[in-house]
DNA sequence: AACCCCTATGAAATCGGTTTCACGAAAGCG
DNA sequence: CGCTTTCGTGAAACCGATTTCATAGGGGTT
């Protein structure tokens, strides 16, 4: 049951020889020096394409102490199943990467301790940046960052933190709901808020904030309810603060799925959705879309945010400097708003 | 802007002088070669302890020829937004391979061409082995296992192909929703196909066809529509079977999305689920349990499939004869049938 | 024309493990 | 008791690229 190997790959040596010139020569036409002779740039190019080379990565890596590897890091606990875009970002990453001749690492472990596998493995030198998700603890990236890897992350980190990251626009995001909402003639608009300890879901409370301190006034506390994300808590919310009899007639929820919540929860309580109470979700998700009603809803654009998280570290990774992005929503019309 | 570099790694060299052994009993003791005399086993394991040497993965792979990577492969075009399962399988798949030493190379792609760039690296020899998920065309995998590359598949393929593959019960899962209709009494028990192109696609659609022959019967031709698994295609699909006029009063939808769509359809045409029609879908998606009414529907347990092609993966590297592994379905019932 | 500098190039060292091979010692055999 | 095996071990070759360093020519300068 031995593989029965095709024709042995290429090298160097081989190639230097047909093309009569050194592997020093054959590596500098290889990797684009400008300094090599046009004629025998040509010879190599044509042995090379004769002989289908193909680079041996482990050989140029352990030469050139760079491994083309870019590590993703995702962490095992939390991401997976409560992250509906991190397959797509990671489509994205991985596009781009390859594109520029780098390869994608996928690294699904628990993150959490800077002494745990993870942390060791990408100490180890092993790659030659690292890609993170849904950033809990941010110790180990700080450490890493100082010891000089280029790190990007994907959602505003907590601190001050000098970290590059790309996010949604999640503050503008929440104010453009609020405000279409506010605009739809809504007078006592409420927000059920995701986890509000991550950057993500305070953002968007900030938004909803914003947009009545921009109408001159201040959100009362008891429009406020502190959801988790999940449908349940959606629900569960929406029936809290009907209960609290503030004529809500506005709801700007954290996410979609929340949403769907609490449109159960309003039309459970014989109310209608939009005629009595509005709703607007966040994410645009494939349910805003098939929901009856369908949800009006922040839109993000998780490709580009994959890809530009991809374009990010390869500009790091040619020394550039580089800073932080943050991409602009859009507000997707239908009929719950 | 130059990486501060921390300790340089330590090497097998310091390591054996350490150790006062020579650099060959160090590699043994680390690949656990059990000829060496526990001393020196121990002597080294101290040394390895007390430096916190890491193996560099390059330079291991260059000497051993294996690279203890795994790629996963997939397909661009399709796979990332249809197949929500992804993300779960993988990190399934990650998980497992890393708990045994492995790393995870994700290859998005087009894998289409035989002679494309994928196909090109994956036949460098850079990787040990590739998973491979919505498999289209088979050309290129049958070739890398021709060339004994280890493989294994997400989904049944297509031919009498002997590849090595992980699914889940498409049939069953089916049969079982069929006969859970008429179980409730359906009498004219329909069905919304996916892409019966695919596998997943056919063979649910037999294990409904296969219903009706343990009923003794055979299902009208008409009872078969064919969407795509969008939930446009499911309300669409729906439209027309009620047009049919046959007295549909039960729907099997290839998927959540479409049995949402037929919901729909059957909602807009005044006539209510599960009253009557009953509907059940396939996947248990979040959307099973978020929608109005909620939907019965065929739970495949995504994470353990991901695992699962992990395992298979390593017990072929180990040269274990493997075999395709057909996972258990589950049928949840909800408020739709 | 003598001298210096710059450029293109190849020989050889190097990266850090793995594996082959040879050898001495210990063990098994007749 | 002498001879063949087996066992543990280290020296050294090796994996395939990259990179340093030395060198031979070519060009320019005065």
């Amino acid at each position: 049951m031995v593989a029965p190997q095709a024709k042995p790959r290429a090298t160097y040596s081989e190639i230097a020889k047909a093309a009569g010139v050194s592997e020093a020569t054959v590596s500098r036409v290889l990797n684009g020096d400008p300094r090599v002779n046009p004629d025998r740039v040509a010879a190599v190019q044509k042995v090379v394409e004769e002989l289908g080379y193909k680079r041996h990565r482990a050989a140029a890596a352990l030469a050139s102490g760079r491994s083309n590897l870019i590590a993703i890091v995702i962490d095992d606990d939390l991401s997976v199943f409560s992250d509906p875009f991190w397959a797509t970002i990671s489509s994205g990453v991985s596009r781009v990467l390859m594109q520029n001749e780098l390869q994608t690492l996928l690294l699904v472990a628990s993150v959490d301790s800077v002494d745990g596998p993870v942390a060791h493995y990408l100490q180890g030198g092993e790659v030659d940046g690292a890609i993170f998700f849904q950033l809990h603890k941010e110790t180990l990236v700080k450490r890493l960052a100082k010891q000089g890897m280029p790190v990007v992350i994907s959602g505003t980190p907590h601190g001050s933190s000098d970290f590059v990251y790309v996010d949604s626009d999640n503050f503008g995001g929440a104010l453009q709901a609020t405000k279409h909402l506010m605009a739809q003639g809504c007078k006592r608009v409420a927000t059920i808020t995701g986890d509000t300890v991550a950057t993500a879901g305070n953002q968007r409370l900030e938004g909803f904030l914003q947009a009545y301190r921009e109408r001159g006034t201040v959100a009362n506390k008891n429009l406020i309810a502190h959801g988790d994300y999940s449908f349940e808590s959606g629900k569960e919310q929406m029936r809290i603060l009907l209960e609290r009899d503030l004529g809500v007639d506005g709801i700007f929820a954290a996410n979609d799925l929340m949403a769907i919540g609490a449109i159960a929860a309003i039309e459970e309580s014989g109310l209608s959705v939009p005629n009595d109470i509005k709703v607007v979700g966040f994410d645009d998700s494939i349910m805003a879309q098939t929901s009856r009603p369908s949800i009006t809803s922040v839109r993000q654009d998780i490709v580009r945010l994959g890809e530009t998280l991809g374009e990010l570290m390869i500009r790091k990774l040619a020394g550039e400097e580089i800073e932080p992005v943050i991409l602009p929503t859009e507000l997707v019309i239908r009929e719950s708003a």
